[in-house]
DNA sequence: CTTTTCAATTTACGGCTGTAATCTTTCTGA
DNA sequence: TCAGAAAGATTACAGCCGTAAATTGAAAAG
């Protein structure tokens, strides 16, 4: 039920469109991987049998769409890192980044913003 | 380099106490885990050979103390998660969890105090 | 000095992952 | 209808990981 950082790729591509040909995988990862396509038949041929992805027939090929959503898995992906080094919380992380100094003029800014949107009930 | 889930407990150990014997760390997790003692002295040995930890004879054992730091550890692995699925930036990953509404009310105080304080240059 | 006894090191092994080649099936064009 | 091509499915294989047993080496005890 988990999914891999090479297979996170495959999904990374289905989720930003959808319903997708094997082949227009390959293609878009052709640009940011240097992967082979038997890789990636693999790659869409594990996450079906993980149920990560869905396949319906299109005359001789399959198309396919993601099951599992970007967001669910983002958060999957984040609890279980807060659930390990940060007690289970948001703002320890934070707390982290700030006094590593890591965090942007544009971080600050949106915490802000989120801050003070959550304040008034948002 | 990278230091694997099972290790990073072994490693756990070692930041809260240090230096130990093996028997030591073998002893502490025989709290939270249910490993056997060969299988803790692998995890050091890993550990070792890695640079993550070191070891000083003392008679016919070693005593371990971690080379690693845990702020160090911690933030290579948040980097990686941000950089993965937020953008490389703090403030989307506190958004995905307020849009979840999955900020405690104790997240969110500290967060405003955090924002408080480095707004007056803290 | 020899034997026993610990502690550490080496070896083991199945499963998952990254990466891919090969085989099989099924359209499609001749 | 038969061969060639295209798509998917199966098989491969090395490295890492979780888990641990077996071996070695050195210290303590007799």
């Amino acid at each position: 039920m988990s999914i891999s950082d090479a297979e996170s790729l495959v999904m990374d591509v289905l989720w930003n469109e959808h319903p997708l040909s094997a082949d227009e995988v390959v293609a878009a990862l052709a640009k940011s991987t240097d992967w082979q396509e038997p890789t990636i038949k693999t790659l869409l041929n594990r996450l079906l049998n993980k149920g990560a992805v869905e396949a319906e027939r299109d005359g001789r090929r399959y198309l396919y769409r993601p099951l599992l959503s970007r967001a669910d898995y983002v958060h999957a992906e984040s609890k279980s890192l807060l659930d390990r080094l940060f007690d289970g919380r948001v703002a320890p992380l934070v707390a982290h980044f700030s006094e590593r100094r890591k965090l942007s003029k544009k971080d600050i800014a949106e915490l802000k913003r989120l801050i003070g949107e959550i304040d008034n009930g948002a």
